[in-house]
DNA sequence: TATTTAACTTTGAAAAACAAAGCACTTTTA
DNA sequence: TAAAAGTGCTTTGTTTTTCAAAGTTAAATA
């Protein structure tokens, strides 16, 4: 039987960073706060969460204006769906004998 | 929209302990030695692992032999089946708006 | 002007992961 | 029969990861 963790993405092991993702899949665009407020973390937790998905180009940042406020927000990258779904599909193949 | 990661239970967190319980779902009894070689792992990390499946009462130890050699071997526990099903079904529905 | 909010960075502590070595026991091999 | 090797750990110590808390900068609001 062939190692079935092998094909797991590292920086998917956390369930953060995971949360990350499976929300920027469906949502083009999400803010800071709204990451924040979603999976409930301190603002350092999720700033450098966002760092390591941004480090590995997963992720890209835009920084904008709301009205004449800063408002930073997160989008995935094609990247970051090819990885994402690369990891879904290891995971999958991994219980699939159920 | 609800926080997607809080269903996920931190003991599955850990690739190898997801490997661990994905092998012992499809194989209702494994060895040390064969858990080792498939996931690749020194006895040390694989050992501590499993102790933290076994204090969480989601596997099981049986000690014994095949012939006059020791083997230990590891079950899953009704528990466990459990954990891991719901573990799955949190992974599911954070993704399933794919 | 003082306070608040946004989005961080820095710092430091705690937890987790891991490899390597040691160990007790048995079995196989030379 | 003595040495080597295998099983299944435990112990030790290092490295990595995670995280909260506090500090920061700039703009907005009271």
């Amino acid at each position: 039987m062939k190692n079935p963790i092998a094909d797991l993405n590292k920086i998917f092991d956390s369930r953060i960073r995971l949360g990350v993702m499976s929300v920027l899949v469906v949502n083009n665009e999400i803010g800071f706060n709204d990451l924040k407020q979603m999976l409930e973390l301190t603002d350092g937790n999720l700033a450098s969460h966002l760092n390591t998905l941004e480090q590995a180009e997963f992720i890209k940042v835009h920084k904008g204006f709301i009205g004449r406020k800063t408002s930073t927000t997160y989008s995935i990258t094609d990247l970051g769906k090819q990885a994402f779904k690369a990891h879904l599909d290891a995971l999958e193949k991994m219980i699939k004998k159920l």
